[in-house]
DNA sequence: ATAATAGGCAACCAGATGGTTGCATGTCAA
DNA sequence: TTGACATGCAACCATCTGGTTGCCTATTAT
């Protein structure tokens, strides 16, 4: 769980998960079209992304074809987002109670 | 958002989001109560997440009490891991495909 | 008044992170 | 088979990050 926030913690990671979101499979050059980073950079994001399980991939003669796994996506919104999302309107209404308060 | 992600990075931090989360409202001290870093840590680490507008502070005489602030965490839900949920399953059907492929 | 309590601020430090360059390897095409 | 192409690997570098220590300020309680 810590390396998939992790992994989502840099916008460079994200933009690949997005440009994988939109076409899935690229390879490495592809993906790196128009980015302002070496090739090198690149790898080592698709690297952690790999190791967090956001992406797989996959061989074909001497490319590498990169596939987004949207599992551990859908496990943090699951486990973690929902869970705040359900005290949403308690918290809310307990951080108002608490400014008018203030004005006591 | 980067800021957001950035601040949900750190497993500390989200611990404390936990702890806001069981108990709202709590001072700087109840919040570093059993953990193993000092007060000043703790100070940077809900600086962050006050910078990311995670949580909102409201002094009370001596003491700073804190609030979670739950939008942004459902703003992430909405804009950015359901966007992924919808494509799961083309997603995930499509890697099994290309699995199938490999072994032709 | 004074001591204890709650917190703020700044300097410093080691290790992680995001990036680079340079070179090696494997695969495809001519 | 030889050159071009797609990728891998390693060393290096600057900056960011998470943590520390030391000291200062403000509020409360005795």
């Amino acid at each position: 769980m810590d390396e998939v926030f992790k992994a989502l913690a840099d916008a460079s990671r994200r933009s690949l998960l997005d440009r994988l979101h939109a076409k899935n499979g690229q390879t490495l050059n592809e993906l790196c079209d128009g980015l302002a980073m070496t090739r090198q950079a690149v790898t080592k994001h698709l690297g952690i992304l790999e190791a967090a399980n956001l992406v797989g991939t996959l061989k074909h003669g001497r490319e590498k074809l990169h596939y987004i796994n949207p599992v551990p996506i859908h496990q943090i919104g699951e486990r973690w987002i929902r869970k705040f999302e359900r005290g949403k309107l308690a918290a809310l209404s307990e951080l108002k109670r608490q400014l008018e308060k203030r004005d006591e």
